[in-house]
DNA sequence: CTCCGGATTCGT
DNA sequence: CGAATCCGGAGT
């Protein structure tokens, strides 16, 4: 298993997103490989999106969003959640993809369904914030088998009512029918 | 410095 | 539907 590269990351954010779909999320934890299929992400565009927390420009939270692609951005929220994001585009663009479900592969423990459900899962927290993605600890890559063909299903995001039109555009995508996606 | 509220989850 | 529980960002 190697890691998807830079170039995976470092285009349409949507694109990204779309394509994020069915890869495998790798971490490793004391020795052993946790690994999760993506089956429902989200996409947050840069600053313009108002939904995105780079809306509020560059600051110590958001600098990451605002670095080179191929990067964790993890947050907390609501005092005690952990929420995991891929940086996407060039660096500036400060745009990311929101994990929101995994399917458990190998070594996973509870539930994976929601944003911070699987990132207590995979054992994700702050600590991982920046991190390369581009490494042998915390990773995407491709399954080795491609396993069946699938269709996305386009939805508005989840909990970002306050964004105006934003919270309407359709930047939530899932795999139609998967049993671990978190609001069906 | 204080205040507000959040890309969530769980229990009532 | 409301609590949990911390901290970033905005305002004073």
């Amino acid at each position: 298993m190697h890691p998807l590269p830079r170039s995976f990351y470092d285009r349409d954010t949507e694109t990204v997103a779309r394509a994020m779909l069915g890869m495998l999320l790798a971490h490793r934890v004391e020795g052993r490989l946790r690994i999760g299929r993506i089956v429902e992400t989200e996409a947050y565009l840069g600053p313009h999106d108002l939904a995105a927390h780079s809306a509020k420009g560059l600051t110590k939270r958001t600098s990451i969003m605002f670095g080179p692609p191929g990067h964790a951005y993890v947050y907390l929220i609501y005092g005690m959640h952990w929420c995991m994001n891929v940086v996407t585009q060039a660096e500036g663009h400060a745009s990311a993809v929101l994990l929101r479900a995994v399917e458990p592969v190998k070594n996973i423990e509870g539930r994976t369904q929601g944003p911070a459900l699987l990132c207590k899962a995979m054992g994700i927290d702050g600590r991982l914030n920046g991190h390369d993605l581009l490494s042998d600890s915390l990773y995407l890559c491709r399954p080795r088998a491609s396993g069946d063909p699938f269709s996305i299903v386009k939805r508005p995001r989840i909990g970002v009512d306050y964004a105006g039109h934003w919270a309407r555009r359709l930047l939530r995508f899932y795999i139609r029918g998967n049993p671990f996606v978190s609001k069906p």
